[in-house]
Parts: C-alpha cells; structure tokens; sequence
DNA sequence: GACTAAGCGAGACGGTACGTCGCGTCTTTAC
DNA sequence: GTAAAGACGCGACGTACCGTCTCGCTTAGTC
C-alpha cells in the first residue's frame, strides 16, 4: 500500500553515518575545507549516495544543524529577578565559549557557511534567536517591567547576539569586563546593589 | 647601505592590476568562488606573480580591503543634538545598502571571508569600527549628555553594527519600522519630538 | 567468484583515444614536446584518465610502440637467394624511409624516448629485432650456407640494425652507394653477379 | 683598433663555471632534467649571462661535449697485427665502461640529446667516429691485408659503434661472450690460434 | 679623470605545463 | 532499487622553468 514504492528503503544507517562524518568534519576541517569525497570516505558511503539525497554541500550542513549537531545545547540566562546581572551572567557563558579556540573555529566555520548559503543563514537564524531562552528571559523582563514597555524585544535580542557574533568574526579580544560593559550599553546603567534583600 | 636590494624592483602596475581583478571578481562572483587564475587572467598577470606577494587568498583580499577597494564610503550618521532620530537615519541608510542584492552579496562574501580568515577578521574590524564616524557620534553624543555618563561607548556601537551584521548573515527581512525600533532597543524608549524647539 | 571488482570498469575508449592521440602527436611534434595536456585534450580526457593508468609519459609512449601505432610496418627483406643483394635491397629501403624528414623527426623523437627511458629502450629492441623479418632472412642464409656456420646471427642483426641507427642519430648522409659498401663491410665483398642464372 | 670594443669583456671565469655546471648536472640529472635556472644557480651566474652567449640549451651540451667535459678518453684499440683480438679487447673494454650504471646514464644522456637535436647529434658523429683510434686501427688491418682490399672501412667502423651504440639504448645485457661474437658476426669467423709463435 | 658601453648577479615578469585534488555524473556489481 | 565502488570529463590548485626584461654594480676603453 501506500504508493507502493519498490527495492530497497533508504538506508537509515547510511544517512546517520553522513551526518555525523560531516558534522565531525565540518567541527575538524571547517566549512570551507569540507569535502563530499572526504565525508563519504569517512562515512563508508559511496558518494552518490550523498548527492542521491542532498543537493548540495549546504542542505548537507544544514540537516546537522537542524540535527543540533553542529551547535552546543543553547545558553539558558537564569532568571533571578535581576535582568542586568542575569544577562551578564549569560553573556560572561557565551564568552567563555568563544574564547575556547576549538568552539571559536567551530563558530567561524559556521559563521562562514551561513554568510556564503542563504539556507544556512536563516536555519542559524532559528536556531540562535528562534526558539532561544533569551527572548524568554527578555519576555519575562518585560512583564515585571524590567524593561520599560514597548521596548521592541527581538531587535534588542538580535543587538545582543549581533554584538556577540561581531566578536567572534572580528576576533575582539575578551577582558574580565568585557560582559558587564556590554550589557550595560544595551540596558543603560544598572544600579548597583550591593546585597539583595 | 640601505640593504642594497638587486634585481628589478616590484612591479606597481602588477600589484594595482591583481587588486583591481581581485576586487571586481570578489564583487563579482564571491569569495568561495574567487580563484586565483581567474584573477590572473583578468589582471593580465602570471599566477606565479600573485602567489610570489601574496601566501593566501585571503591575504590578497585583506588588502583590497585595506585599500578601500571592497567597502563602500563609510555611512556617517548626521549630528542634529538628536541622537535617537540621527541614528535612526544611519541605520535607515545602512538597511537601504545592505537591501540591494549587489551589496548583501558583497556583504555576504565579506563576513565569509572574515569569518574564514583571521587576519580579514581584523582588518574588517578597523574598516567597520576603528575609523567610522558612529563612534565620533556616539562620543558627540555622550559629551551631551544624550548618552548618560559612563555609558561603554564601544560595546554600544559594536552592538549596533553587529544587530546589522546579525540581519545580513541571517537575511532577516527588514520592514519600515525595522530601523526606529532597533535604535528604540538600544536606547531605549525615545521621546516623541512633534517638532523642533 | 571471478574476483569481483566492483565499480565502472576502465573506458576502452578512453584508452584507445589517448593512445591515438599519443602517436598523434608524438609524430608531430616530437618527444620532447609531448605534453599530457595537450594528449588529454586532443583524446578528449581528463588528465587524471591519462594519470590513472600511465605512471609517466614514456610508459604511454612504450603503450603505442607495444600496438605498433610508432613504427611503420617492417621492412622485410626478399629472400631471392642471394644475401647480398637481398641485404642491400632492405638497407636501401630503411634509408629511403630514413631520408623523409618526417620519418627522421620520428626516429629521432623515438631514439631520444628509448635512450631516456629504460622501458621504451626494451621495447624497442624487442619490435626492432625481437619478431622482425630480419632475423629470419638471416636464419636462412646461415641454412643454406650463405652465412659460414657458427656465425651469430643476433649479433650481425644488431650491427645491421646498429649501423643505421647510428646513421639516423648522427645525420650522417646519405648516397647512392650506401647502401652496397654498408652491407660489403658486413658480409664481405660480395661478387658482382653480372646476370641471374 | 680591431673594432675596438667598449665595456667590460666576456667573462671567461663565468664561461668555465657554467660549463662545468652543465657537464656536472647533465650527468647527474640526464638530458631532459637539465634546466638553465639549475645551471645559472650552480655556477653562481644570472641567467640572461647563459642567454646571451649560448642560443639554446642544446648549443650548451655542444660545447661540452667539443671541450671533452662529457665523453671520456677515447678507446684505443691496440695493434697486435691480430685485428680480430684487437677488436675483441676493444668491444670488451667499451662493454665494461657501457656496464658501469653511472656510465651508462651518462651515455643514455648524451644520445638522446643526439636524437634530439642535429647539432649535437653531428658533434657526437665527430667525436665518436671522426678522429678516433679506431679508423687508425681499421685502415692498418686494410693495410697489413687482415681486412680485405676494397673493405669500406667507414661503414665498418659505423656497424662496429652502432652496434655498441644499439645495445646502450635497448639495454642489451651483456655476458662474457658477448665481444667475442659480435667481432666475429663483422669479421667472419676468425680462426682458433691455439698459441702464437 | 669623467664618460660611456658592455658584462654581470639578481630577480621580477607573463607564460606553459606539471602532477594532484575535488567536483558532480555515470556505470558496474552486490545485496 | 538502494548501496559501495570507482572511472570519467572537468576545473583549479600551487610549483617549476621558460625566455625576457629591468635593476644596480663592476670593468674597460675613449674622450
């Protein structure tokens, strides 16, 4: 039934071992010095296989990136009530990430494959911002009044990560206060309490 | 003395020759799709003679770069004493460029070849950040008291231009609002000025 | 069973055009012109086809020797009976062929191919004397007495064959005499039949 | 007077240096491995110096070969009033020069350079045959009535070297026997002298 | 003694060909 | 009918030499 199709199913192995010979290439070698015969090599694979199911290099990456294997489990801002120290805590996070040399190649590389591929940008896009915990966290500033009313929250989420993204393109060197200041010039200054009641 | 070099000196009109090829082929066709004998052939010039300057691709773009043969004039944002409604401008300007398909694939194949190449990295850094005018505007702005006092002036420009560089990696779609309510994000909520005393 | 190679099996047709495009223009342009570029592209082949299967051009060139796409047909000697004049008769036509230009350029190209390379050297002492008709002339007359007994035949074969191939390497010219005086010197004065029984 | 030429003579230093230069490589490197840069960087010389005295690579191994840099001594048969033992011992001795690897390279060098090109290939007809101790000896064995009268002693000599020169370039393997049989496939059977009084 | 050629080491230049890598397609055998 | 294997035409890579052309320096005559 169900259209009746004949011979041999895809080989689920087979599309597991691609992915994951890619995404442990693209992490080793970056975007640009990946290979179709070196990913079908590692995966054992014929290279029509590949091309049977993917039609370019791009769909490829991004299949691992909707896979989440390309991207680390996202950052989650905690939520004490302070939105200015909860944010820096976070940013302090993805810095230290970025400052790690292996995640920051894997950053460029993807960074890279996102400016050259129009599907890869807006796959990244979802995957940074869409569905992320910051604009949760964001959402939840505003109802407390964290955040004035009507501060538009995408855009500021997008600044943030924009800024971030910058430094990681731009190889902007970290210092310990890198975070705070950065946050502070996205929320204005912000008190400084010195306990919390 | 003077270290006496023998030999013929280098060739200028070479060196201008593959710069010019270099800048129109990047614009052209993009940087994953540049390639050496196509520079060649178009400057007019040896392979030999480009790989003798310049070790890596990137080198050679990173001096187009350098040499203002990739960026446009750099956007200057207005000073009219308000900040909100001058950078709205600026960004309004900055969206309108980024929105034409030449220069978002320009751009594209630049934060590629930033985000591949360390030294593009750098140097994209000053073009963007070291020279412009945003931060002559941001300092105007701080000096007024339009920004309050202690504000990080780098970190707010580096989160305007990366929101911007964000929308052009992600192709996020740019509406007419788009420019007053990144600019209301950064700054915060910005008063309604009917007229101008 | 049968060893089972998997995978598109050689292009004979590649084979046979590259082949033909070797002998091509080896008699063209000569040995030391040959270029695998200019093979591939008149064979309509990539060169990694040519690369694949031959390790160096000599090897390609020692291929068409082996299907005998270099050497004209050999020359074979009458046998009439008499081994003087038989021999004389073959070594006027070897120097008639030898005396056109484009045969010289030929054995020239196919000399300086044979002294470069070890394979091309073999190769070509077995077509030149290894089947030729030479040896069976010869084998004939040391049968009926024209050759004293215990003459070695290999030997008297290389020098004839040896002699004109020195002629052909020093340009030495060449006149009507020729001939006659090589084969004297080979064989003894041969008497002068004046008519044929 | 004498035309009286101004400016800085032809350096003879700089002559000998890259005449040495090609001797040494050409029998390093072989004939077609032989490059001008090789040459100029060995003997310490620019290479327009090479350009301007020498037309082709070629007119270069031609003047070594006429200022004996490449061909060793010349053979000398002896004259022991036994031509057939004297040429025995002479074969014998090119034989073992031709065995020794070095020396067989050499000579695989220099014919195909005289294949290659028709200068050299005369110069090598010259410097073989011309003035060698081998004609001497040929036009005593004419004289003393060991060779018979009217033997055409150049065509002799042409099949003795050519003979030699064939074996060089098809690898003939030599055994013990070998200048024994080829003497006598030239001279006919030669008579066992048991002793010599 | 100054001037003027030419020779010279060095090396940059526009080219041609090299031998290699990876592309995306096609063709075969095995399951 | 999918899959592994791998040959194929193709395009670009980065390298080696080609033969030509400046350079700055040295080395003789000639004025």
């Amino acid at each position: 039934m169900m259209g009746g199709r004949r011979g041999a199913p895809r080989s689920e192995a087979a599309r597991i071992a691609i992915l994951e010979a890619t995404a442990s290439r693209f992490a080793e070698h970056g975007y640009e010095h990946l290979t179709i015969e070196g990913i079908a090599a590692q995966a054992g694979v014929g290279k029509q296989t590949i091309y049977r199911w993917w039609k370019t290099k791009t769909a490829l990456v991004a299949e691992c990136l909707l896979e989440g294997m390309l991207l680390p489990g996202s950052f989650i801002p905690p939520d004490t009530g302070d939105l200015g120290r909860d944010l820096t805590g976070w940013v302090e996070g993805v810095l230290r990430f970025i400052d790690d040399p292996d995640s920051a190649e894997l950053m460029h590389s993807l960074l890279a494959a996102a400016a050259t591929d129009e599907q890869i940008g807006r796959m990244l896009r979802d995957a940074l911002a869409g569905d992320s915990a910051l604009s949760t966290r964001l959402e939840s500033a505003a109802a407390t009044g964290d955040l004035a009313p009507g501060t538009p929250l995408r855009e500021l989420g997008d600044a943030l990560v924009g800024g971030l993204v910058l430094r990681v393109i731009c190889r902007t060197p970290t210092d310990m206060g890198s975070a705070a200041r950065f946050v502070g010039a996205l929320l204005g200054p912000q008190p400084h309490r010195s306990g919390k009641p």
